[in-house]
DNA sequence: TTAATTACATAGGTAGGCAAGGTATGTTTA
DNA sequence: TAAACATACCTTGCCTACCTATGTAATTAA
């Protein structure tokens, strides 16, 4: 695992992108997929998963659907439009921290790259 | 500027990457080279960068000689045969963080590239 | 002579994420 | 058949890195 702090802010990121490419998920769900999609190298806690969808829930980004699954609740998250568009500026300015980052720790080089949409 | 979350758990990677390339900074040239290389789109504020060399120093990651320039005085961050060890394995836990990132943001081809130290 | 820049520093507040705990159902395995 | 593991939701309390704001003081530019 990562040191703890290179996480933040991205978390939210994370869930943005998984719903706008899947469209509706539930938090067991998005918890599983990010560990799966990192081979297990990135772990998003249930301490920070649900509060954060609490919260993009509480701004309109985000709507549920509670459905059952024999007698166990299953809770979907949906992206509404403005979440769409959220989630691409979000993902935008990630991409950006990423390339001035670049400038100082030399990765690798430059190159442009808008394919991430 | 970025959201202030991203930059968490950056700013001393940053802080080590520069020193580890330059050997010996004072802390206001460490906020302007990054402001320079980054275009003004990372800035590092001074409640975050002197913190932050305080700690390095008490761990014994950086040493610091304290000069006169006129009547002001200049205080330089050395960094220290660990300090290298550190900034080595905290930059290379950056870009693997970055590479697990990628597979879920798909940001660009996944290019393995280990010339970043 | 005032403003901007250089150069250091600290205090207080915020907020995201973690660890740990709680509840409950479903499934596998020993 | 019991224990263990996995699925699935959630909350509380705490940590700590970082930001904002403030302070001091010398130097340089307008």
């Amino acid at each position: 695992m990562y040191s703890k702090e290179l996480l933040k802010g991205t978390i939210e990121i994370i869930i943005l992108k998984l719903l706008h490419e899947n469209g509706s998920m539930y938090g067991y769900e998005i918890s599983r997929q990010v560990k799966e999609l990192t081979d297990g190298k990135i772990i998003i806690s249930e301490g920070a998963l649900y509060p954060a969808l609490h919260k993009l829930e509480a701004i309109g980004i985000l709507t549920t659907t509670t459905t059952l699954i024999g007698k166990r609740q299953r809770k979907y998250y949906n992206i509404t439009d403005d979440g769409k568009k959220t989630s691409v500026s979000k993902i935008y300015e990630l991409h950006s921290f990423f390339q001035s980052l670049n400038q100082i720790m030399h990765f690798k080089p430059a190159t442009p790259d808008a394919s991430f949409l």
